[in-house]
DNA sequence: TATCCTATTCTTTTT
DNA sequence: GAATAGGATA
């Protein structure tokens, strides 16, 4: 059957160039099918040239396939290969992120769903927000209950598809964190707001509750691709099954590397893959093993490394490339060093031709990222670091954002009390409470209650009340750029920055609020997103009755949003808002080296790699050693690291590190003992110790406080010292338990601690004002602590 | 009510 | 070291 269909006419310039194994898994015939598809092995390709091939076939029509990812960014550019292969008009294709697709379910269906049309999307900032606000309200103590926590708590229970009821809480600990979740739904559902897993678990829930709705979408969706199974969780999966069964006729198409999920700490299930094989009955997994990205000693590298794991579906890859240079190991004297060493390097190259936007310097958590900043920065050099604030997660934008979202749904009280006294305007913390109490003593919003307190100094508050209602009437029918540029005057925001001394860029973010909104409506086409799906091509709604059950009459099938009601530009622009954070500000553009953790540099490449700070309890981060699960994902994220290199890898590490403002003493990461030799070339002599090579010279460089090369005047960002020099003659590690014991503490000793109550000492490390003890807090897990600063006191 | 200072914590992150 | 939260103070 499918010979006959790639034999198709126009099919044929769709499927060359593919590999055996890549066309095979294109043309795959229908039912569930998985693609192990290693790094670098054309994975996107295979997923787009797929989905093109089945509408070039007329196996599907645009309507009847849906292809999920789990990033903006990989839907983009998946829709924007697509869109260069056929003349597919790509509006109205359900091919989106998870949380994407499910809010556009939820504003079809908002009403089954038990939404309000206008419900908001809490980002997690938000949510934590909103979990603050209802502990204060249940009177729990924060110290018990670390707020962050519990929000993390009601976000795994929902990617676990978790309701309050559902939670086994068997100790009184777990049974408070339930109650708190409860009062979280009953507050988020007053208000008229989801986070995201909510977006999902809403999505599978009414999906699994309305059969003729669920009829419906598994009719029409006769082809699902997702994208990254690896990192699909527990709702995730199940939310799958709802769209289409083990055993329905529906096919399914999943991507996934085992070797790449580095996301089970946020609740990916790995097994997910394993599981999907088994229930979908899976005939054959197609592995894409061919690596078309980087030289053979960076591939023999990843293999060797991840043939280390246990736990593998199993998979190597392979290229035709040839060797290519050796990966380059470093040892330096301190992360100053490294950063020094680095910035020389990465000068070189550039100097020899490599574009510095080809140069990416990775590391496991973003502290890592200053010094090497500081390094690039005092020497000039273009750089660009990922992560950190994006746009729409800047306080200034969140309170323009949260001054919008009140004009579309007021009872949002979480936008209600970000901006109700920002400008001030005279509404302080009591008459906020009053106000609290008011609303919780009549179950209504803040907003709703404001008229109960006026003449108890509520004032104000009908001043501010009366701001959003006159905003709302004022903007009717304006343009969003007008509704928006309305909002900055009347609020006050732009006139309280221009006020501040350090208020200038603020107003420009405002200004680029401005813009990302008129992009959006130009560009996007504003309701293209928000407003429902498009009639099924098969003949809308109206087919749905043929051969199925009537539907009880009182649910509707048709999506609410095509009654009538039209979803205003603003509406879709605050969804664009919080479910695109968009990138965080850059100078995009320019030639800049490209700094990042390894966790974003999933899923890109580039020609020259530098991953830092391979040390044992950094790289494997310490938190992930305990146990050998958490050690496999370490190594994962090293196994990510490496395959990012095309053509060039660099491996460096550090004998003392300046961590949490501690000079940390550290010994080389055992993943560089985990790669094969041959494939290595030490810039550095292997196991020399100190004050050799290269190290030494830069240790002596940095004592003269100069540095190397073209760094001058080093030393200063921002006015401040960038670096705080490390002794002048570190600890050798092995030394590092050996010396003074002052604080009398011993391995095995059971402790007590303010926070996390008992405890036993599992190690210790360091002395004087750098001594630190793991401590193993039982339900706590077990944690590093300085013992200059916790407060442990022996327990007999 | 607003602001300043100190105590405290500290992976990884997209949506 | 740096960011954030909470308490104390003007």
């Amino acid at each position: 059957m499918h010979a006959q269909y790639s034999e198709a006419p126009g099919t044929g310039s769709l499927l060359k160039g593919l590999n055996p194994e890549q066309h095979a898994a294109v043309t795959l015939p229908s039912g569930a099918s998985l693609i192990l598809a290693g790094a670098g092995s054309g994975k996107t390709r295979v997923l787009t040239t797929r989905i093109a091939w089945l509408m070039a076939t007329g196996q599907v029509s645009p309507g009847g396939l849906m292809a999920v990812t789990f990033t903006n960014k990989a839907a983009k550019e998946m829709l924007h290969r697509l869109s260069a292969m056929l003349p597919v008009p790509v509006r109205g294709l359900w091919i989106g992120t998870f949380h994407g697709l499910c809010n556009r379910f939820l504003r079809a269906h908002w009403k089954l769903a038990g939404l309000p049309q206008s419900f908001q999307i809490l980002d997690t900032a938000d949510s934590l927000s909103a979990v603050k606000r209802v502990m204060k309200a249940m009177n729990v103590d924060e110290e018990r209950f670390v707020p962050k926590q519990v929000s993390w708590f009601i976000a795994a229970r929902k990617d676990n598809g978790e309701r309050p009821k559902d939670v086994d809480a068997h100790d009184p600990q777990s049974r408070k964190m339930v109650e708190i979740y409860q009062a979280y739904e009953d507050q988020c559902q007053r208000e008229g707001v989801v986070d995201f897993a909510e977006l999902m678990l809403r999505t599978y829930e009414l999906m699994r509750d309305n059969a003729a709705l669920r009829e419906h979408y598994q009719h029409r969706f006769a082809h699902i691709l997702v994208d990254e199974f690896q990192d699909t969780n527990r709702l995730q999966y199940a939310w799958l099954k709802m769209f289409a069964p083990p055993g329905s006729p529906q096919s399914v198409f999943a991507v996934g590397d085992d070797d790449q999920s580095i996301y089970a700490f946020r609740g990916a299930q790995v097994g997910n893959m394993a599981d999907f094989e088994r229930e979908y009955r899976v005939k054959q997994v197609i592995k894409l093993e061919r690596n078309y990205r980087s030289f053979g000693n960076i591939l023999d590298s990843a293999n060797a490394l991840i043939a280390h794991n246990a736990k593998r579906l199993g998979k190597n890859l392979s290229t035709e490339a040839g060797p290519g240079e050796p990966v380059r190991v470093a040892e330096a004297t301190s992360d100053y060093a490294e950063a020094q060493w680095l910035l020389d390097e990465a000068q070189q190259l550039h100097r020899s031709g490599t574009p510095r936007s080809e140069i990416a310097v990775l590391y496991r958590s973003n502290a890592q990222s200053r010094v090497v900043e500081s390094a690039l920065f005092n020497a000039g050099v273009p750089y660009r670091v990922y992560g950190g604030l994006r746009f729409f997660e800047r306080a200034e934008v969140k309170h323009a954002l949260a001054y919008l979202r009140l004009l579309e749904n007021p009872n949002d009280d979480t936008s209600f009390l970000r901006v109700v006294n920002f400008p001030t305007r005279g509404i302080g913390a009591r008459t906020i409470e009053l106000l609290t109490d008011a609303g919780r003593a009549s179950g209504r919003s803040l907003y709703q209650s404001v008229g109960a307190v006026v003449g108890k100094g509520g004032a104000n508050l009908l001043a501010f009340t009366g701001l959003i209602d006159q905003l709302r009437e004022r903007t009717r029918g304006l343009t969003l750029r007008e509704i928006i540029e309305q909002m900055l005057d009347t609020s006050g925001l732009v006139d309280f920055y221009k006020a501040e001394k350090e208020g200038a860029e603020r107003i420009e973010n405002l200004g680029e609020l401005v813009n990302a909104a008129e992009a959006f409506v130009t560009q996007e086409g504003f309701g293209k997103d928000a407003v429902a799906l498009p009639v099924d091509e098969t003949g809308g709604p109206g087919t749905l009755a043929v051969g199925l059950p009537p539907a009880p009459a009182a649910v509707d099938l048709t999506p609410d949003a095509e009654t009538g009601e039209i979803v205003s530009p603003l509406a879709a622009f605050l969804t664009h808002a919080a479910l695109e954070a968009g990138d965080n500000q850059a100078q995009a553009g320019q030639d800049a080296v490209q700094l990042m953790t390894v966790h974003s540099a999933k899923g890109l490449e580039f020609d020259c790699v530098f991953i830092t700070g391979l040390e044992e309890a950094l790289f494997p981060h310490e938190n992930a050693m305990s146990d050998n699960d958490g050690l496999e994902e370490e190594r994962r994220l090293m196994y990510v690291a490496i395959t990012r290199a095309r053509k060039r890898l660099y491996l460096s590490f550090s004998q003392t590190r300046l961590l949490h403002g501690q000079t940390r003493y550290n010994v080389k990461s055992r993943f560089l003992d985990e790669l094969p030799e041959g494939a290595l070339k030490w810039l550095t002599p292997r196991n020399a110790g100190f004050g050799s090579g290269y190290a030494k010279e830069y240790q002596q460089a940095w004592q003269r406080g100069t540095g190397l090369g073209s760094v001058v005047g080093a030393g200063r960002v921002a006015g401040r010292p960038a670096y705080t020099a490390p002794p002048a003659q570190p600890l050798p590690a092995a030394m590092q338990n050996k010396a003074g014991a002052s604080h009398g503490l011993r391995v095995g000793q059971a402790v007590f601690h303010t926070k996390f109550g008992e405890g036993v000492v599992l190690t210790l490390e360091g002395n004087g004002p750098d001594a630190r003890a793991q401590v193993n807090f039982g339900r706590h897990g077990a944690k590093w602590l300085a013992l200059a600063i916790a407060k442990l006191t022996p327990v007999d």
